[in-house]
DNA sequence: TCGATATAATAACAGGCGTTATAATATCTC
DNA sequence: GAGATATTATAACGCCTGTTATTATATCGA
């Protein structure tokens, strides 16, 4: 029988809290053929329709390649489509297909469900300041990430990082 | 151009952040020829030696099959050992091999980075504030997951639960 | 003690993700 | 206008992870 003598560490804390999350939200979407990305993908697009693959990754804050792969998938269930842009001949447009409007409508309501469950017994300011945390966590980890492998510099930040 | 009009949603920046800081800390682990997942077995069997695959597997809260693969790695690697228990023989006891602690060594400083990179411009009690709560989504996404499929039941918590 | 049941580990399958490399197309510069 | 350079999308590869099913071994109960 394992125990837990050490306090939780935030790193693990949210690589768990995220991969849990995850399954949780893979089952619900599984109810609709679908999987927790792809259930993104849609939402995202439907707020933005015609977005390119690109775009939509950065959105998504994930590599092209990913988003292609999610493409794939979805256009095969026939739930999105690929429009060739007329402009530049490397791009496609993704648009909805009338066929993911009712997923979609679904899965809203029990995504809320989610929302709910996760943030049970937290009260909201302090979902709030979770909420700021992660975003400024967002802007480090990107930042780092794109000023390559070294130690990313600080962040000068004007405006208030955090709650 | 895509432009990003709606407020971040909890549910994205949880998912986003540790993927983020997933392929981060990926990009350091294979430089010792490891993966983030392989990193994180290691701390916990450090913290643990002898720990069977699923008490490991309970406290990475991931399933077993997953623990088994990347004991399979690690074994090839030379970095973990699996010693038979004597007294059921379903069980293997995991070790550190000796050539894990270097590695170990050198990467611990690395984490340390990696929390002070994504904790910039963030102050400690927020930080202490979004722990706490990370670790309450924990519970209640654990509780969630195993409680079947339907809508988890309302924690009645007598413990103070985020901050 | 024996048959039913539970448990630890694993195999097969499927989906997600990044990295590196490549093809097609644009754009920039001389 | 042509060659160099950049950009969009995709293929190949490898690793992570859960689900379902299976095997080996324990345990429980009649």
């Amino acid at each position: 029988m394992a125990n837990y003598p050490q306090e939780e560490d935030v790193l693990f804390l949210i690589g768990d809290i995220a991969r849990l999350i995850g399954v949780y939200a893979d089952r619900i979407a599984r109810t609709r053929g679908m999987s927790k990305a792809q259930w993104v993908l849609l939402i995202k697009l439907a707020q933005n329709p015609g977005l390119s693959q690109k775009d939509l990754a950065q959105m998504m804050a994930v590599e092209p390649i990913t988003v292609g792969r999610l493409v794939d998938r979805l256009e095969s269930h026939g739930l999105v489509e690929r429009v060739p842009d007329e402009q530049d001949r490397r791009v496609w447009r993704l648009q909805l297909l009338p066929a993911a409007e009712p997923v979609l409508a679904e899965l809203a309501e029990r995504r809320r469900e989610i929302v709910t469950m996760i943030g049970q017994g937290i009260d909201d300011t302090t979902i709030a300041t979770m909420r700021a945390g992660m975003v400024r966590i967002k802007t480090n980890v990107s930042h780092a990430l794109k000023g390559g492998d070294s130690f990313p510099q600080p962040i000068t930040d004007s405006t208030k990082a955090a709650v």
